[in-house]
This record gives C-alpha cells, structure tokens and sequence, in this order.
DNA sequence: GCTATCTGTTACCTATTGGTAAGTAGTTAC
DNA sequence: GTAACTACTTACCAATAGGTAACAGATAGC
C-alpha cells in the first residue's frame, strides 16, 4: 500500500519542471549571463565578461559551457584576426521570457515588502 | 566616463529580482517543501518529512528556519500531547504562484523538448 | 624582440551544501 | 521498564561551487 503518497501526479510533475529549470539557471553567474544576452542580443567572450560585474574568466567559460550543452546559448566562432566568438541565446533559452518575468516581478515585490516591514 | 555600463537600470533590477527570488527558493530542497505545503495547505514535520522523500530531518529542519526566517512559511507549535507542529504557506509564500507555474510549465515543456530531440 | 589583445585553460585553495548516524527531551502505550 | 512517537539537534564527513593567479597559443602593433 502506497499510503504515503497524497500529492497528485500532476503536482509532482510541476515540481519536477521547477527543479528542472531551477538545475538549468542554478549557480551564481547563469541569470546574469542570460539577462546580458536577453537583453543585449550578443555579446563576445571579453564584452560579456566586463558587463558582468566580478566575473572571473575561468567561471565565465565553465557558464556558457553548461548553457550551451543545455542549448540555451549558442557559440560562434567568427574567423576574424584575431578570431572572436560570439554568444547567443537559442530560441530556447528566449522561451524562458515568462520565466524570467515572473521571477523579477516577484524578486522585486518582495525587496519592496520587506523594505517597507523593516 | 561609465563606458562599460549597456544594460539599463530596469534589467539590473530584473535581474536583481530574479537572483533574490533564486536565493529564497536556492539549495535541493526548498521547492519541494513549498510545492507541498502549496498543494496540501498544512503538514506536521515528521509528514512534511515523509511526503518529501529523502530528506534528512536536520535538512528539513534547517530548510524550515531558512523559509520562516524570510516569511515564506509560518510554524505553529499546537500544544497537543505530545506537542505538534504545524507548517503552512504566509500569503507571502503563496505569492509565489506564477513563479512557481512559469518555472513548472516552462521545465516540463524543455524536458518534452529535449526528450524529443534525443 | 616586446607588449597587448583575443579566448580561454590549469593548478590550487576555501567555503558552503548536503549527507549519515546518533543523541536529546518529553509523552504515551504495553 | 522498555519501546515508540513527537520534534528536533549535534558531530562528523564528502562533494561541489566558486575564487585567485598564472599561463598558453595565436595574431598584431611598435
């Protein structure tokens, strides 16, 4: 008997997608990144870098990797001299509009209630 | 001269949002402990701790001061005998709620995706 | 030849996260 | 009295995340 189990198949499934999408935004750097590119278009390897405050080189590269090998960047070597490589996001990664909505609306109000509580 | 500076002050704010909302919800466990008392209402520990499976009783207890502590969840200490505890959503909490159906609907349409694509 | 710029990589170190196992303290049932 | 249930806490350990600093290989300018 399965008796422990009261939560729906369907709420478990939601819980699922959230944890899902929370392992492909996960770390310190993915949102900053994905903002950068959401809003800017693209960006090369250095730009990126020095819009985004206090990154260092070696957790830039790692970032774009993870978000390229989950095909929401996309990488573009230009055979410039010398060569330059540009970053993206996919289709994919600009579904992520809502997402990115819901959670900077949300971020925002609650700074503003606990702000206005403090 | 603030050459470096493209992304204006309503995306940094976006973006600002958006981390804090990733902090609140940040580490293995907070949503699942959200989805199930968001899907259920009220749980006790010790059934909050066996609807979610394998999380120790020390996570869950640290996980539980961590969202009482930034008033997403509220503990009610009944005194039965022997004393339980009850946990339950703030309003603050249940504010999440178009956080938490972007993230899910978008993290179960990107697993449909990526099932489909291998 | 020396330096700078581009796109990274490598080695090393530390702090946080999360896991296991056991214990605490009070009450109840047998 | 002993086992079990309530809600946790404590001590210890291992894996991961993220930081610093230096280097690498290519090209271009002085």
């Amino acid at each position: 008997m399965a008796e422990k189990s009261k939560l729906s198949d369907s709420c478990l499934r939601s819980i699922q997608g959230i944890r899902d999408t929370q392992d492909l935004l996960s770390g310190k750097w993915k949102i900053p990144i994905i903002g950068a590119l959401y809003f800017n278009g693209k960006f090369r390897f250095m730009d990126l870098g020095r819009h985004i405050e206090g990154i260092a080189p070696k957790v830039l590269s790692k970032e774009l990797k993870d978000l390229e090998m989950n095909h929401l960047v996309k990488r573009t070597v230009k055979d410039t001299m010398p060569i330059t490589v540009e970053y993206e996001l996919t289709p994919q990664g600009r579904s992520l509009k809502k997402v990115i909505e819901a959670m900077g609306e949300w971020g925002t109000d609650y700074r503003k209630a606990v702000l206005a509580n403090s």
